[in-house]
DNA sequence: AACAATTACGGCATCGATGCCGGCATCGAT
DNA sequence: ATCGATGCCGGCATCGATGCCGTAATTGTT
């Protein structure tokens, strides 16, 4: 079996208390020099390690953070989490990360789980399926210390970092007109998403500034966030068989970007007449074919942010009353025709 | 503060002692059914979780499980980890996860942190650059189960899941070898890795049945798993820039083949004339151009299984004797001309 | 020399949940 | 009526580390 050293051996072969050891080990303040010297060096010989465990239980927190995403898999995520990780073990903190695959129920069982397991904190980005919002509610009420990155939830008061989705939508959408597209297809998240409202916003904004009409049959929501790839190519293919067929399309995110990609190749056969742009953080855009013009977000600093902002708020002495929205640009990266 | 309701908390409202309100919640066996209605009920009523941190402590085990990967952008090791996932939940295990970025000081600190807090148990894929295995020796040495995935050490006595690395390569070269390539390179992970052996026997003994000379030239590692993109760049713009340049490349990872892709599209002005096939489970692959013929892994399957034999040497009452290594196909992907 | 002050360490309770053991009460049996 | 059996529950130690408090011994002060 697996047993490490504990502060109680170390205290039995040496003769001593296990409190003076524990002062040698830590503080070391009203314990002499000499005997220091001997604890420390008989713990480095056995390898002693202290049990964040038993710590965890005493002091009421872990030194960890949770981080609840729809996967790891999508590049945005794999790189926001990069960003909490770099600012979390700096600060000394361990990162524990859950997957949703964007369903309500995985992330209702692993919300809880996280916050029994006593993390010091959660970083939140919102599952497609999530509308019930009463599990985050109810841990945030009990004072657990809760920032949302990316899909936000507006009604919770906290912090919460964003990217400039408005904007993003807006110019992808405007660079689609500027190359002549006339009908523009917007293929959308589920719509009670922060993001797919934002960046719906930003797709309508840009239609009406240039006299473009908004045809509702032009836009489609994906409610699973194109869990499964299904989803996706129904919503595609509808757009394709229309009597008016658009000349472009808008996608909202990177799992549907790829998978309107995917459909369209294997469906469409004069696809090169229709121009795709979409938020995007793959690393793969540039080799894609059909070519895809792409949205990038800046994953890894909103992470960092996240994760700087949460671990405020966990080492604040006093409640916080006053929370920030922090808002980070997007760059549009052109490509194609 | 965040201060869930404790055993205690119960016990006090009810009038009861902890021992009565612990039995009631749990075995229930000795509680009268009155009580026992009465203790449920309440505890209900204040949304009663216990603690797992102090059941921890206790019981010396987390029931959760480490998995150590190089990355999770990367699409195999985020599909093994679905698998894993899907193992671990159904056995009431929880998954934490944690990144080298193919680093072997990462890797240390790491795996020590994992072991630390109590994972029962440990599933690990090596790390590009490790060449010392003392860390994990000497806790395996004190007990904590291992099990190998993917990048496995032979060295050790415990379970391994692998896919069956020469065949997927043999496949892969002698396909390039059937569509009329005389010079084929090979980009190969760190050499210290058992993928890139096993990999790289199976790409010369395809040569070897085929009269195909082995130049050693033709063969590049990546000492770092292709972590910089440039260490990818300067391999293939060697093999681009030599006197006899290659008619193909056999890759031999997911990150190095989008790397090489990536390469050849930026300075091989006729790429297409140079037949890419490598190791990946990207879901994109298709969508590439240029285009990559592709041998995928089996990682939903792999994780599964390394889960559940991790989960079985963790459950088991005597100490493992025998050890089993289990290797599972792969599958090749023809593309392009 | 007598007392205060400081140094250096041990004892003990604590965090939450569990389980052994011990005890009280009620019931049935002889 | 007395004893054993059983049902039902509380007390207490335990897991590892910490920190308050108590205390012995040594040093310093007048």
């Amino acid at each position: 079996m697996f047993k490490p050293t504990t502060i109680k051996d170390i205290a039995k072969a040496l003769n001593l208390s296990t409190s003076t050891v524990s002062r040698a080990l830590r503080g070391g303040y009203e314990i002499s020099e000499e005997t220091k010297k001997i604890v420390l060096e008989y713990a480095e010989k056995v390898n002693f390690k202290r049990n964040p465990i038993a710590l965890s239980l005493k002091e009421r927190r872990s030194y960890s953070i949770g981080v609840i995403v729809c996967e790891v898999a999508n590049q945005f995520f794999s790189q926001a989490i990069d960003g909490i990780e770099s600012v979390a073990y700096s600060k000394g903190y361990h990162v524990i990360i859950s997957q949703t695959h964007d369903s309500y129920e995985r992330e209702v069982i692993n919300v809880e789980h996280l916050a029994n397991r006593s993390v010091d904190g959660l970083l939140v980005s919102l599952s497609a399926e999530t509308k019930d919002y009463s599990h985050l509610e109810k841990l945030h009420d009990q004072g657990l210390p809760i920032v949302f990155f990316d899909r936000i939830l507006n009604s919770m008061n906290t912090h919460k970092v964003s990217s400039n989705n408005f904007k993003g939508a807006f110019e992808a959408t405007e660079f689609l007109i500027s190359k002549g597209c006339k009908r523009i297809a917007h293929l959308a998240n589920a719509s009670q998403l922060s993001i797919t409202a934002e960046r719906q916003k930003g797709y309508e904004e840009a239609l009406r500034q240039h006299h473009i009409p908004i045809d509702k049959e032009l836009i489609k929501y994906c409610k699973h966030g194109g869990r499964d790839q299904i989803e996706v190519e129904i919503a595609v293919r509808e757009f394709l068989s229309h009597d008016n067929p658009p000349d472009a399309i808008f996608v909202a995110s990177d799992r549907l970007s790829t998978g309107c990609l995917s459909t369209m190749k294997k469906y469409a056969t004069h696809h090169h007449d229709i121009l795709v742009a979409g938020f995007s953080n793959s690393e793969l855009v540039e080799l894609l074919n059909p070519s895809l013009s792409y949205i990038r977000q800046p994953a890894f600093e909103m992470g960092e942010k996240a994760a700087e902002m949460l671990i405020s708020i966990i080492e604040s002495k006093y409640p916080i009353e006053e929370f920030e929205s922090i808002m980070l640009d997007t760059t549009l990266h052109p490509n194609g025709a």
